[in-house]
DNA sequence: ACTGCATTCATTTTT
DNA sequence: TGAATGCAGT
């Protein structure tokens, strides 16, 4: 902590001499300088919702109010953590230390670690992933013997989730909840699946939150320890809390004999994740459940252009269950262009009207880095994706698979548990046949055995049979040479540290030969992926740490650098913003989604009006929205209608184009649309005209693409070269997305 | 214990 | 359409 001393408090200043208050409007400000008793902020899309939250919670520190432990400040999302704690760093001029400013998760396993006695775990509890947790579900599931058609596993899986985002605890689960899933066993298993947790000194994700607020709600004491800690509490993106969540910081910020000192900012015009247990509900009730409270609407929007956020607001209005605001625009810019509405022939001709526009905007000087396309579900980036692959525009996909999510990741982790954490029999049964050392059901159901009557976990046990010779043949030799691996590893974790450790387990596991001898095309780049992982490992200074990092942060920063168009979903994008925003597939069945209509009603419909309306205002300066006439559905092509949003944008922010009906002719669909006026946008040095000018790259040279693995070069123009990959494809691509082999 | 064929079924996924 | 699972065959 700083004794550096703050600058001079001066509450509920005027606002001389200090420069943090400076250029706020006076919602803002009063959003920030309203620091006692219960506060909601609304704040609507680009009205500068971080900034208050960074500087409400540097002013309490300014102005001595809490020190900067008292402070809880809880986000959803790693990065809005990391945003928040760098912001509030700037404006102290400082990094501090020892916040309580974290992610929900992160801040309650914090919590769960100092009281784990009382969820029946040791302080050294292991986070388990998805993987993980399925397949004990599964494990657990056996014994019922239920029909695996009818009750699949993930079905449970979700129902014991959605259970967790309530806060109930098995034994708070009532018959009338248990009704949905193997005629009246979901609780039962729901049981067995936390005791085995317990058993296995683990807990999924869930759990997080569902040990620390059932230890709150059950331990007087504890809250007790809490309340005396934080003298102020934030929350970010309230509309997306779960029941739990709720409970959580309801129990916090209740204590007797105060006020609540408790701000919620967020926008229920926002709330796009219901269906993963998020309750608008909570942010709609924020005044009954705290009294007193005090409500500011954040309206001016600094963002768009008024055509954009008049698009914008035209459609929200069709909601109903509003807490109602108004954007307006902060800048007077009335030259911006309306939003853009297309129809085109066919979902291939969408692609291709999407990337010609892309590439007009960037031919009048626009950076990709500023361009997105947003779609509503993941199976519509692909015909983008082929696209933007043939006409050489480089892209990035937003919320693929992410690196901790990796197979060779996972297995490498699982590798690092079992080091770490020698009982954690997930991670010894993950890793136990990968590489293959002939362990298939049955050798694996004697290991079990064997640890089961010994009563100890499973790498033990493994241990012990191995010590008697209990194995034979080929699958004897190679477990008793992995136990003799993970043994000499843990001497060298003490004498020469985590990264060598990892590194000579890998290798004396097999498991880095494994992918050397495999022969396809991901195989480098899963080596390659593991150096990675060596390389972050030695970031922290113990495997502890990095294992705890890893299972809550499961983020690492890969390939940023270069302008790339980004390619994502509609919920990928919340938080974000670009100067220009495609918005494909606006089509009845596809957005708005069939599915949420028929599962969800009207309040599906609001929720997927919602995401149009979050689809829209990430736009700065354009909005192109397109729909196309058929569009081809698993195997066959069926007509589509347009969506019923195109007709609530009003007429007077909307241009509209159609290019639908007759078959393309093949050639620029879209230029015509784009003809209006230079960009506004400076031009900046175009990143991708150096990524042009690029390597000597010759006729005949083995090259490697990230995608099409490895080819040779078979043709070039000044752009793009020409490479027949292994696969016996060729394709036109740009130099800069090829590396030399 | 592994391989290959058939069958199934397709949203959104902050942690 | 294609990927991902599950079952039967070797």
């Amino acid at each position: 902590m700083s004794d550096h001393s703050p600058a001079p408090h001066l509450p509920s200043s005027t606002g001389e001499g200090e420069g943090y208050l400076a250029r706020l409007n006076p919602e803002q400000r009063t959003a920030i300088e309203t620091t006692d008793g219960p506060l909601l902020v609304l704040a609507g899309a680009g009205t500068g919702k971080t900034r208050v939250l960074t500087t409400r919670f540097a002013h309490i520190l300014l102005t001595e109010r809490a020190k900067p432990w008292q402070i809880l400040a809880v986000t959803f999302t790693n990065k809005a953590a990391r945003e928040m704690r760098e912001r509030v760093g700037v404006i102290l001029g400082e990094a501090v230390e020892g916040l309580w400013l974290g992610t929900f998760h992160a801040l309650c396993a914090r919590m769960l670690r100092r009281h784990a006695e009382y969820a029946g775990l040791t302080q050294s509890f292991t986070i388990l992933d998805t993987d993980d947790q399925m397949r004990l579900l599964k494990q657990v599931m056996e014994p019922w013997q239920l029909d695996t058609k009818r009750w699949p596993a993930p079905g449970l899986m979700g129902v014991i989730q959605r259970w967790k985002d309530r806060g109930l605890t098995p034994a708070r689960v009532t018959d009338a909840d248990d009704t949905d899933f193997a005629n009246g066993h979901a609780r039962a298993i729901y049981t067995a699946y936390q005791t085995r947790l317990r058993d296995l000194n683990a807990c999924d994700f869930g759990d997080l939150m569902l040990h620390v607020t059932e230890i709150l709600r059950t331990r007087p004491d504890v809250l007790e320890q809490y309340h005396r800690l934080f003298r102020y509490i934030l929350v970010d993106e309230y509309q997306d809390t779960n029941t739990v969540q709720y409970l959580w910081l309801r129990l916090l910020a209740k204590r007797s004999g105060t006020q609540s000192n408790i701000c919620c900012v967020g926008d229920d015009d926002q709330s796009i994740y219901s269906w993963r247990g998020a309750e608008v509900e909570n942010i709609l009730r924020f005044e009954k459940d705290f009294p007193g409270a005090q409500i500011v609407r954040l309206e001016r929007n600094y963002r768009s252009t008024q055509h954009i956020l008049g698009a914008a607001a035209g459609l929200i209005a069709h909601n109903g269950e509003r807490l109602g605001k108004t954007l307006r625009s902060g800048k007077d810019d009335a030259s911006g262009e309306k939003v853009r509405v297309t129809g085109v022939w066919d979902s291939d001709t969408e692609a291709r009207a999407v990337c010609d526009a892309a590439e007009s905007f960037r031919a009048k000087g626009a950076s990709l880095a500023e361009m997105a396309i947003l779609v509503r579900a993941g199976f519509q980036t692909r015909a983008f994706e082929e696209r933007l692959v043939q006409t050489g525009l480089p892209y990035r996909i937003v919320g693929g698979v992410r690196f901790y999510e990796r197979t060779e990741i996972r297995d490498a982790l699982a590798y690092m548990r079992i080091l770490h954490q020698p009982a954690d029999d997930l991670a010894f049964e993950r890793i136990i046949n990968v590489p293959k050392r002939g362990v298939g059901p049955a050798g694996l159901q004697k290991l079990h055995a064997a640890a089961r009557a010994r009563q100890v976990p499973l790498a033990a046990g493994t241990q012990a049979l191995v010590a008697e010779g209990g194995l034979k043949g080929k699958m004897g030799a190679e477990i008793t040479k992995l136990m003799d691996a993970l043994s000499s590893t843990r001497d060298i974790l003490v004498r020469e540290g985590h990264v060598v450790a990892l590194e000579f387990l890998l290798e004396e596991s097999g498991y880095l030969d494994m992918w050397r001898n495999d022969r396809s095309v991901e195989a480098p780049g899963r080596l390659e992926n593991l150096k990675e992982l060596t390389r972050a490992l030695a970031d922290f200074g113990t495997l502890g740490e990095f294992l705890e990092h890893v299972a809550l942060v499961m983020e690492h920063d890969e390939n940023a650098g270069d302008a790339k168009l980004s390619l994502m979903t509609l919920h990928g994008a919340k938080g974000l913003e670009f100067d220009i925003v495609f918005l494909p597939g606006w089509e009845e069945g596809v957005f708005p989604s069939q599915r949420t209509l028929d599962e969800g009603g009207l309040k599906g419909l609001e929720e997927e009006r919602r995401l149009a309306y979050v689809g829209i205002t990430r736009a700065k300066k354009h909005a192109l929205i397109y729909h196309a006439d058929r569009r081809r559905i698993y195997a066959n092509w069926q007509p589509s209608m347009p969506s019923r949003f195109l007709d609530e944008l009003p007429e007077e922010h909307v241009v509209r184009k159609n290019n639908g009906g007759t078959q393309p002719r093949g050639l620029n669909l879209s230029e015509s649309v784009f003809d209006n006026g230079p960009l506004t946008s400076r031009r900046r040095q175009d990143p991708l005209a150096a990524s042009t000018t690029l390597p000597n790259f010759q006729l005949g040279d083995q090259v490697r693409h990230p995608r099409f693995g490895v080819g040779v070069i078979i043709g070039a123009d000044r752009h793009q070269l020409e490479v027949i990959f292994e696969s016996g494809a060729t394709k036109r691509l740009l130099s800069s997305f090829i590396e030399k082999v």
